[in-house]
RNA sequence: GGCCCUAUCGUCUAACGGUUAGGACAUCAGCUUUUCAAGCUGGUAAUCCGGGUUCGAUUCCCGGUAGGGUCACCA
């Protein structure tokens, strides 16, 4: 019912720089559109400024979208067009809609020659998908530069030549086109191609509210992915900055992102960047990992945990889980050594144990607890009553201090429960064996 | 400055012209098996201002104000 063939959208970057939150998120509204409506969506490198466009940029954009997961259709370098921008400047030149200017050139580098569009000087009105119908007088813009010379086609002429070679029905960009597009209408109706419709995003902002820009400290993509976020993360925030499903759902999967993405609801003012809540955003969709791949994933990332046995470490899993963030979280546990203890026996500072005289009576009551049923639970449940007697916490902040020899982790029950019987008596009694040393 | 766009909690946002203006992130408080984390419960917090239209405006119109974008032989 949704589905629209002749649906065609295309992300449009430039090479000249590394691809971030200000630029792919176009890509992704561009990207789930074309999806959505089963359409094609085509990657287009406009690299006609060949001064600052870099093949490692290129590679950059490339290695992004693929990482994010938004496949293209069709692969464009615009600087491989350069016949068919030339053909249309001939025939602008032939038609007198375009003309070749003398000129002084005004700033270094500058040409003594170049080609200018023969303004109309009109009104050109628009109908934004997203803003509705937006009027422009052109006649300020007088005739403006669309090409250096027959061989080197610039921004406008080149962009409007190949959306319409491609077949472009939508144009989803960044509102800071909006006033490039009465540029472009002209030109359209120059070379008699087709206007296509537009949808002007709002842009992402800054925290100081202006536009998003490396200057302004936006990150690349790709640092992101080094900061361990998760690509499916990174498109659903993006996707919720601007837009939102109707609901009160926020955490979506890239397949009902696609379907249920729309324009109509997408916003018109412009959104702050907050990393806070991608955060958040990471932790939801880290959760919803099937549980072997996090076992996997923390055994990689921790290697000396796949020592423990595997009762062990079904235990610990969901222990380190609900601490981990990002990705990168897992790299600062393993460098921070925070799970150590469950390797090795922890150094324990004396006068970390606090109140230690009731070590004593806790070994003999664990002692009682059968090794099969050494589990959180029933752990908790045999010295409960003991604990709750002589004070938890004067009983349980040195239980909890002997097994692990920090001042924090997770509660002691289930410390123990990871440890096995064994090593829990063991660590107890060396805790008890310090504390006489001391006296 | 010209032109264009925009305006709901700190942030992202919801609300056929009628809601105690809702949710999420963040924040604060409390609870939970001392600590950390997670979780749960609760709290603080917004319709930029002024005019209209209307029985009734967050919502529609106009004007201010504020913010942003854009004004290249870059894209």
């Amino acid at each position: 019912m949704k589905s629209n063939q002749s649906i065609v959208t295309r992300f449009a970057p430039s090479p000249t720089g590394l691809l971030h939150a200000g630029n792919y998120r176009t890509a992704v509204f561009a990207y789930l559109f074309a999806r959505q409506h089963k359409g094609k969506f085509i990657l287009r490198l406009e690299d006609t400024d060949r001064e600052r466009s870099r093949p490692e940029y290129e590679a950059n954009i490339l290695d992004s979208l693929s990482w994010l997961g938004l496949e293209y259709d069709e692969l464009h370098h615009q600087s491989k067009r350069s016949e068919h921008h030339r053909a249309y400047l001939e025939k602008m030149i032939a038609g007198g809609q375009a003309y070749i200017s003398k000129e002084t050139p005004v700033k270094e580098g500058g040409r003594s020659e170049v080609i200018r569009f023969k303004n109309p000087n009109r009104t050109v009105t628009f109908t934004d998908l997203i803003r509705g119908e937006i009027i422009f007088d052109t006649t300020e813009l007088g005739d403006f530069v669309i090409a250096k010379s027959l061989d080197e086609p610039l921004f406008h002429l080149a962009v409007v030549a190949d959306d319409a070679d491609l077949g472009i029905t939508h144009i989803i960009r960044g509102e800071d086109h909006i006033s490039n597009t009465p540029r472009q209408i002209l030109i359209q109706e120059a070379i008699n191609a087709p206007t296509p419709l537009y949808a002007h995003l709002p842009l992402v902002l800054a925290p100081d509210r202006s536009k998003l820009s490396k200057r302004k400290g936006a990150l690349a993509l790709t640092e992101y992915r080094k900061q361990g976020y998760l690509p499916e993360a990174l498109l659903n925030f993006m996707t919720m900055l601007g837009w939102n499903p109707g609901t009160d759902e926020e955490v979506l999967s890239k397949a009902e992102l696609m379907e249920k993405f729309n324009l109509s609801k997408v916003q018109k003012a412009g959104a702050i960047f907050n990393e806070e809540k991608l955060r958040w955003f990471n932790r939801e969709h880290l959760r919803r990992r099937p549980a072997g791949e996090l076992k996997q994933l923390v055994l990689a990332k921790i290697p000396n945990l796949s020592s423990l046995p595997e009762i062990s470490l079904e235990r610990l899993l969901p222990v380190i889980l609900e601490r981990v963030e990002t990705i990168a979280d897992l790299d600062r546990m393993k460098e921070e050594g925070e799970w150590d203890y469950f390797i090795e026996t922890p150094t324990i500072l004396p006068e970390l144990l606090k109140t230690p005289k009731h070590l004593p009576a806790l070994v003999n009551i664990l002692e009682q607890v059968p090794v099969e049923k050494f589990t959180a639970e029933v752990i908790k449940e045999t010295v409960w009553d003991f604990a709750t007697k002589e004070g938890r916490s004067e009983v349980l902040w040195p239980m909890r201090v002997a097994l692990t020899g920090r001042a924090k982790s997770p509660d002691p029950f289930i410390v123990a429960s990871i440890l096995g019987k064994e090593k829990t008596i063991n660590r107890l009694n060396q805790g008890i064996v310090l504390i006489g040393d001391v006296n």
